[in-house]
DNA sequence: TATTAGCACTCAAGAAGGGTGAGTGCTAAA
DNA sequence: TTTAGCACTCACCCTTCTTGAGTGCTAATA
C-alpha cells in the first residue's frame, strides 16, 4: 500500500508524528499526538492507526514501550506530502541576497561564501560543487611563455572560471607565435563547450599527422595539453562541526566526516541532481552512498537548464526540519544562478 | 623546580609514566611501573617519587586511588629530553618522497596531497598554510583584455603560485599597451616581493599624480589594482575525522571542528612557527588559540632560510607519539621545501 | 639513610535490585 | 467505529554493594 491510498485521517496522524519527531527528536506517544491533534480523538484510536502505520512501514518502535519514531518512507511520505515550499523568510532572503552579491567577482570566493552560508543558515553541513572545467564553456585562453620549455596557459569560462597550468614543450616557441595560437583558438572556439573543443582538436591532430605539417602541428599538440582538464571538480564542504551535534554514534560521526572529506563522493553525491531539474531529496537508504543512509541530502542545481554548472546542497540526519531547508536550498540555488550570469552577460 | 634539575632516576621515571600514558592512554600506576622500568624499584619507592612529582606539577591524579597522568609541564619535558630525533622509517620516507614528488607541477595540488599525506601518516589531523601571495616573490605578471571595461590579471611568484583576478577598467585599454605594461613591470620587478613592488608602486602614484601624465597614470593605477593581493592565505585542512577518536568529550570535539573551519584561526597558529626555524611543538595550554589547550601542535615551515613560504603541522591530543610524528613532519617540510625548489631553479 | 613490606583507606566502575512513568496492546462497553 | 479501562513492558534513574587498582603512611630492613 502506498502513500497516497492512505485514509485522510490517517495521513493526517503520520504528518504530525513525523512533524513532533522532527520538533522534538523523541519517540512520539499516542496521548502527546491527542493533544497536539486537530480533530480530537482518544490516544486509544490513535494507537489503533499508529499501530496500522507501523504495520505498513511508516513507523517504528525503539523498544515496546516506547512512542513511535518515523521510518524513511514516513519522512519521504512528509516532504512529497508538503503542499508548496514555504516562503524563505524575508531577513533569510536578505542574507542569501547579499552575501551572494558581494562576493560575485571571483568564482572561488563565491562559491566558498555560499558553502558557509548554507551550513550557517541550515545548521547543517554545507556542499558545494564547483562547475565542471571540462563540462564549460570557453571564453577565453592564452598562452604565455615561461622560460625556453615552458608555457603557461590560462583558460577562463563563461561563467568565469579561471584555470592555470604549466606546458612543458618539445621546443622553443616565441611569443609571438603563441599570442597567434591564442587568437586563433579564440576565434574559432569561445563560446564551445571545452569537451567539444578537445574531441575537435584529436580529430585535427590525427589530420595533421597525416600532412606534417611541423608548425601545424605544434599547435595542435599545444592545444591537446592545454585543453587536457580534470574531469573531476572543486568541492567546498562546510559545518561539518554540526555532525557531531546531529549524530549520537560516533562511529557514524566518524564515517561521515571521513566521507565528507573524500571530494570525489561529494561530487558523486551531487552528481544525481544532474538526473533532474529543481530540487532534490534523497532520505536515508535513497542516498546510494553508504556512509549517508542514516542522512538526508536536500541539493539542487545552478546554472540554467541548457547550461548546467555545479550542485549545492546540505547534508544533516533524516530527522531534519525539511520545510524550513528545502526553501532555502532552492532560494539560493536560484540566486547563484543568477549571481553567475551576470557577469556572464556583461561579457 | 625545573626538569633540568631532577633526579637521574627520576627523569627516568617521568620518562617512563609519560611514555606508558602515551601508548595506553590509561593512568599509571606504581605496581606496572615497576614491572616496566629499567632499574628495579618497589612499587612504593616508585608511589614516593610519583608523589614527589606531584608536588613538582608533572604529573596528576584523576582521583585519589586512580594512577598518575602526565601534565602539559610532564610532556613538555619528555619531548625536550628527547635525545636525538627519531629516524623516519625507510617505507615512510618512500611515501613522502613519491607523494610529494608526484604532484610537483601544480602547486595546489602539491599542498593538498601534503596535507592529506601528513594525516593519513600521523593519523591526525593535518594542516598547512599556503604561502601568503603579498609575501612572496614575483615571477611574472601578465595582462589580457577581456573586453572594453575588463582586464584579466595573472601572476605567478616564484614559488609557482598562480593568482588572478579582474580588473575594472575606467577606460579601454588595447591588449598592446596592456602587453607594454607586463613587459615593464616583469622587466623592473621580477624577483622583487610583491609587497615591495605595490609600496613601489604606490609611491610612484603619489609622484604622478602631481606630473598628471595620463598613460603613465594609467599604467600605475592598473598596476596597483594588480598587486592588491589578499594578506591572508590558503589553508588545507584533512583528517578532521580523527579527532572524533582523539577526544571523548564531544564539546571539545566540536569546539575543535568549528576551529579548523575557521582558517584565520589556522593561519595564526602555524605563524607561530614563522618565529624561529627548524620544528616547532606547542603542547596544551602552549597553545594561544583557547580552543587547542587540550591538543598538541606539531609544526615547521617551509621554503629556505631566506624565503620563508609556508608552514605544516599535525594538530592532536597532548598524549601523542611524540617521538614518532615530530620526524614525519620534520621530514616532510624538507621533501616540500625540496619540492618547491625544484621548479623554482628551472626557471 | 634509602628502600621496602604491610596495611588501612579511597574511589571509579560495574552489577544488582527496585521504583517510576510513559507507552503499548487487548478487550469490552458505548 | 470509537473509547475507556487495565494489565503489561521496558528504558531510565536511583540506590546499594562489591571489586580491584591504586594510594599514603608507618615501621621494619639493608
Amino acid at each position: 500500500m502506498s502513500a497516497e491510498e492512505l485514509d485522510e485521517r490517517v495521513k493526517e496522524i503520520l504528518s504530525a508524528v513525523v512533524a513532533n519527531y522532527i520538533r522534538t527528536a523523541e519517540p512520539v506517544g499516542s496521548r502527546a499526538l491527542s493533544k497536539v491533534l486537530e480533530v480530537s480523538l482518544s490516544p486509544a484510536t490513535i494507537r489503533n492507526i499508529m499501530a496500522d502505520l507501523s504495520d505498513l512501514g511508516f513507523l517504528e518502535q525503539p523498544h515496546t514501550s516506547a512512542g513511535r519514531v518515523p521510518t524513511d518512507k514516513a519522512y519521504r511520505f512528509y516532504v512529497d506530502s508538503m503542499v508548496a515550499a514555504n516562503a524563505v523568510p524575508r531577513n533569510i532572503q536578505r542574507m542569501i541576497d547579499t552575501t551572494l552579491g558581494e562576493s560575485s567577482q571571483d568564482l572561488e570566493h563565491l562559491l566558498a561564501n555560499t558553502t558557509r552560508l548554507l551550513a550557517g543558515l541550515t545548521r547543517f553541513t554545507g556542499i558545494v560543487a564547483a562547475p565542471r572545467v571540462a563540462r564549460s564553456r570557453l571564453k577565453m585562453i592564452e598562452f604565455v611563455k615561461m622560460n625556453t620549455r615552458q608555457v603557461f596557459v590560462v583558460l577562463i569560462t563563461q561563467s568565469n572560471m579561471v584555470h592555470n597550468k604549466i606546458i612543458e614543450t618539445s621546443e622553443e616557441l616565441s611569443q609571438e607565435f603563441l599570442n597567434n595560437v591564442s587568437e586563433y583558438l579564440n576565434a574559432h572556439f569561445s563560446g564551445q563547450s571545452l569537451l567539444g573543443i578537445r574531441a575537435r582538436i584529436m580529430e585535427s591532430l590525427a589530420e595533421e599527422k597525416e600532412r606534417y605539417d611541423r608548425l601545424l602541428a605544434q599547435v595542435a599538440r599545444l592545444s591537446k595539453k592545454a585543453f587536457e582538464l580534470p574531469e573531476s571538480s572543486n568541492v567546498y564542504v562546510e559545518g561539518q562541526a554540526n555532525i557531531v551535534r546531529d549524530f549520537a554514534d560516533l562511529d557514524t560521526v566518524q564515517r561521515l566526516l571521513r566521507t565528507l572529506e573524500e571530494k570525489i563522493s561529494i561530487v558523486n553525491i551531487l552528481d544525481q541532481t544532474v538526473q533532474a531539474t529543481g530540487i532534490q531529496i534523497f532520505i536515508g537508504i535513497e542516498n546510494s552512498e553508504e556512509a549517508l543512509q542514516d542522512c538526508s541530502v536536500i541539493a539542487a542545481q545552478y546554472g540554467t537548464e541548457n547550461n548546467f554548472l555545479g550542485a549545492i546542497g546540505v547534508i544533516g540526519p533524516t530527522r531534519m526540519d525539511y520545510p524550513r531547508v528545502i526553501p532555502i536550498i532552492d532560494y539560493t540555488a536560484k540566486i547563484l544562478t543568477q549571481a553567475l550570469r551576470g557577469p556572464l552577460e556583461a561579457s
